[in-house]
DNA sequence: CGCGGGTTTGATGATGCTCAAGCCCGGTGG
DNA sequence: CCACCGGGCTTGAGCATCATCAAACCCGCG
């Protein structure tokens, strides 16, 4: 059960954990089953648990003042889950995160962050994953800013062909900011 | 002449600098003047140096393949400069850096790194600077996808006065991902 | 005085959104 | 076993927003 998160943790780091570091690990993160459509962070509630997902599929998203959902992220086995800025900062949320699949998920309360950082390897692995996010998001970035519809739908093929598998177009339209009509119109005539 | 960094240091964490730690940073950066056109990186080269901006303005953009810039990055005082994957990976760079002002900078060599990060103020403040880029990016990101060409530009201008003074407006069109005659056309029939 | 970077203005057209309708298909209940 | 329902996907028509191209303008500077 936590094997996949011991691993991730020994992906992105140089450093490995010690068989009483893995006892503290199981003793703050706890299993935690979601239904699909069940909610993991809602809106204006701040987001005391960060997840990381053993088996499902999860959306964040907000819902804009027309009532129209964003998609802001998908996330399938082996992501992260949790509203970052509400997580460490302990501010209300602007976003919903909720199971599209039935989803197994290991959860940490946010008062137990310290003592998990404390883990030479899972600080350095944090490290790790900011810089990667970091240069991710840059590139999404530029790719929203730059890219026509085709080239981002194309793009996102190359880069996570199994979310494609996993949601359905319409919210990976929404993921891609474009129209769910346009993604579909987008796969009609084409190649590849 | 460091009183700027350090100042920037003790604002972003909670720890303080003792005065051998303001020593050693002394000993690792170095002052650094860039006349107005100067790079301060070119693609395809390691960004070898990271920069904190004392005085001045520099810009950070890419090249496409039909010659074009896209400002990526528009930076004055206090701000840091450097493409965090190029300087951290030490992989070639995508980007160009280039002064738009005569610019004042301090400047610490890759080398360093590993030095200036073992003062504890110094990574907290990375620390925090991570999360707060990362939000800022996200937020970045989102306004790219839903806000009109107008709505970019009302937040730009909302968020970042300082720097609607210091460049022409093309280059803040380009930072903002819309054609410089859009911008131009936006500010004429103008509110505020 | 003339040059050059930056800005403005106008005309045109592409891209992609909106709205509206119909379709496909799998699941449910009669 | 079939009819219906609903979610998702497709298709079409019209339209808004912006990018593009081209020309003129403005102004500080050598």
């Amino acid at each position: 059960m936590y094997e996949s998160l011991f691993n991730y943790i020994s992906l992105y780091s140089t450093e490995s954990l010690s068989e009483t570091e893995k006892e503290l690990i199981k003793s703050i993160w706890e299993p935690k089953r979601l239904k699909k459509h069940q909610f993991f962070l809602e809106e204006n509630k701040v987001c005391t648990y960060t997840g990381f997902i053993l088996k499902g599929a999860l959306r964040q998203y907000r819902v804009d003042n027309v009532g129209v959902e964003h998609i802001i992220q998908l996330a399938i086995e082996n992501w992260w889950v949790a509203d970052r800025d509400s997580f460490f900062n302990r501010t209300p949320s602007k976003y919903y995160i909720d199971a599209w699949e039935t989803t197994q998920l290991l959860i940490m309360h946010r008062d137990n962050l310290d003592a998990f950082l404390k883990i030479p390897a899972v600080k350095e692995m944090f490290w790790e994953m900011n810089q990667k996010n970091h240069i991710a998001s840059q590139k999404r970035l530029d790719d929203a800013m730059n890219l026509s519809a085709a080239g981002k739908y194309h793009n996102f093929q190359d880069q996570y062909p199994e979310l494609i598998q996993r949601f359905p177009q319409h919210q990976i339209a929404s993921y891609l900011g474009i129209a769910k009509e346009t993604l579909s119109r987008l796969r009609r005539p084409s190649a590849k």
